[in-house]
DNA sequence: ATGACGATTTACT
DNA sequence: GTAAATCGTCATA
């Protein structure tokens, strides 16, 4: 047991446990936490997320029940990291949902960064030098601020003292959500308008 | 073994 | 606004 396994605030296997689209409205205003062997931590509250909604939804990387080494982990327990690579350069992090077997996911899109600005500056580097808004606000830019990569894929953020999900402040209850189509997805057919993107309305961190 | 592509970001015209 | 960067993954053979 560790420190941060210990937690009050720190999320529960059962709240990771729902559909894809009720799980990611249910991540806004949540704060995602990253912490490194010598204890300092990074964190940010998430402000922006998508539903891969799994076997049916094309845009989803385990559409038609896809079950590569890649995509593993998508079929494990709620709760658990899949983090992939993509473009010859960019990781994105999302948190799996659902039942066993049931691939589906939530994208983590944006974070309002609260805690080590700094170490996310430096390793953001030149692109978010002038502007903290450029830290976290897109998927592949969270994971460069947070240091999260495929070390992370398959990994139990319910046990995990690297990264987890803590009960962020109760701004979700005030701050509208607005949702619409995801982002970059626009070969998925039909399922490419359908409005699995959810974020807060006028957040300055939210991508785009 | 090979080729096409990607849940993106950045820099540049 | 457009294009380049850059390589793991996957489908096809």
């Amino acid at each position: 047991m560790t420190p941060a396994a210990a937690d009050p605030d720190r999320w529960t296997r059962r709240r990771f446990a729902l559909p894809a689209d009720r799980l990611a409205r249910a991540l806004l205003g949540q704060r995602l936490v990253r912490r490194f062997e010598d204890g300092s931590r990074l964190a940010g509250l998430i402000v922006e997320t998508e539903a891969y909604m799994g076997v049916e939804d094309r845009a989803c990387h385990s559409y038609a029940g896809r079950r590569t080494p890649r995509v593993e982990p998508m079929y494990m327990q709620a709760g658990t990291a899949y983090v992939y690579f993509t473009y010859g350069m960019h990781h994105c992090f999302n948190i799996v949902c659902g039942e066993i077997d049931e691939p589906v996911a939530v994208l983590i899109r944006a974070l309002q960064p609260t805690e080590g600005l700094d170490a996310m500056r430096a390793r953001r580097g030149r692109a978010a030098s002038a502007d903290d808004r450029l830290l976290c606000s897109g998927p592949a830019r969270l994971c460069q601020a947070l240091d999260i990569d495929r070390r992370h894929t398959g990994l139990d953020l319910v046990r995990s003292d690297s990264i987890w999900i803590e009960t962020g402040p109760n701004v979700a209850a005030t701050r509208a959500i607005k949702s619409g189509p995801r982002i970059g997805i626009d070969s998925a057919g039909a399922w490419a308008h359908k409005p699995f993107r959810y974020w807060f309305e006028d957040d300055p961190n939210v991508s785009r």
